[in-house]
DNA sequence: TATTTATGATAGTATTACTATTTTTATTTT
DNA sequence: AAAATAAAAATAGTAATACTATCATAAATA
């Protein structure tokens, strides 16, 4: 069975709808691409014109500025783990278990061939490790928050929460808990990678970093 | 007693010394509130260069670029950080005591009076809360990393690290955990302030921060 | 007093981050 | 099939950014 999910995106991101064409696709699914290749101070609009062959002009009717293609992307990825934290603990009772599930599914990297429709999920993870916190650490915070720029982030850390309520309902952090987690996944590896003395897992590790979180997370919400 | 603490600044951060001369100091010193005014995005020497009353080309003769800048502040708030830690643990021989110091020194704000030198201590620690981990999140983080640009965290890093061991020696994780709570001290508090629903403290409210963190370190660690 | 050094004043360049206009091409509607 | 509409390309242009370079002048030092 090939599942092709769709993502419904906040409409403030866009001028148009990038799904909607084959221009506004190849926008996203390169733009991802050359964003991770160049690092978002690098990467403009005029390098992304000559890359898939379009101009300039034409992808600034679709997204205003690089950034809002950058909250785009970002949101599209945290939708989407969403979905497969939504998927995976389907069916799954015990909230020890759901949430070694979801640090599993932070953990570890969607490898090369996973295309979710045509944005590439490993390319989207490697964008959330190196440019995610950008998203919101800019003076425009209070109001992107109000266009509900941060909701896909936000749902899935208070999705998170739940399970941890769940788990025990008397822990008074589960939302400090959850945002750390998400923040600390990537972070750790994005140290791991690049800045090991940060870190006691190596590069390659993940099982460390896993069992690291597991424990962070089980010791402080032990009944 | 007035002490002022001089922090020795890696050469490879500036062309010409900034301590070393008037303008020097007041390129750091109102660049750190410039920054902390518009952001690093929209910062630029021009704009320095204006507020101050001297021109582009001199901050050019101090500071590569703005990013070199932005390193060098964050890195003196880090060294000026870890010399606090220092300070504030000497004869203290619990180091249960010793890690509740530390997460506090990190949590709670330096108050505005606070001047360490010419540098303001609670400007450098908005910085680090909004810009922190730009400081690291560039494709350079190697090149930078070998010439030592992150050696202030690092070292606080692994100072926390060495506290963590001392309690727990046989605790796998201490540097993991060390950056964790470095790196979530401050991104709790950024939440508090601007992205609420990911935190369960609200935003005048430390005491509430301080013992997620305090939980969250002393579970992990336990015995 | 001569010399070095720091800064200011000024100019200039390539790139960025856009906006605007006009033409061409593709798609829909009649 | 023709006419109308819309999307994209082509092109141009602007203000700001991120620098580099040169020369004059003031201040510090030898």
């Amino acid at each position: 069975m090939l599942l092709d999910v769709r993502i419904r995106m906040n409409n403030k991101l866009y001028l148009r709808n990038p799904e909607d064409s084959v221009l506004g696709r190849i926008i996203v699914s390169q733009g991802l691409v050359l964003i991770n290749r160049l690092g978002i101070e690098d990467f403009t609009f005029k390098k992304l014109a000559k890359e898939i062959d379009a101009t300039e002009a034409s992808i600034y009717r679709y997204f205003e500025n690089k950034h809002r293609l950058l909250v785009y992307l970002i949101n599209w990825y945290w939708s989407f783990l969403e979905f497969k934290v939504v998927f995976s603990l389907n069916n799954i009772q015990d909230p020890k278990v759901k949430l070694k599930t979801i640090i599993r599914l932070l953990v570890i990297e969607p490898d090369k061939s996973q295309m979710s429709n045509y944005i590439s999920e490993s390319e989207a993870y490697q964008l959330v490790k190196w440019e995610g916190s950008k998203a919101y650490l800019t003076r425009n915070v209070t109001k992107d928050n109000k266009d509900m720029l941060f909701k896909p982030y936000k749902d899935l850390c208070l999705r998170i929460a739940d399970v941890i309520k769940e788990f025990n309902p008397k822990y008074k952090y589960p939302k400090s808990l959850a945002s750390t987690v998400l923040e600390m996944s990537h972070a750790q590896k994005f140290f791991m990678e690049n800045l090991s003395s940060l870190t006691d897992s190596s590069s390659s590790d993940n099982s460390k970093l896993i069992k690291f979180l597991e424990l962070l997370v089980f010791n402080a919400i032990v009944k």
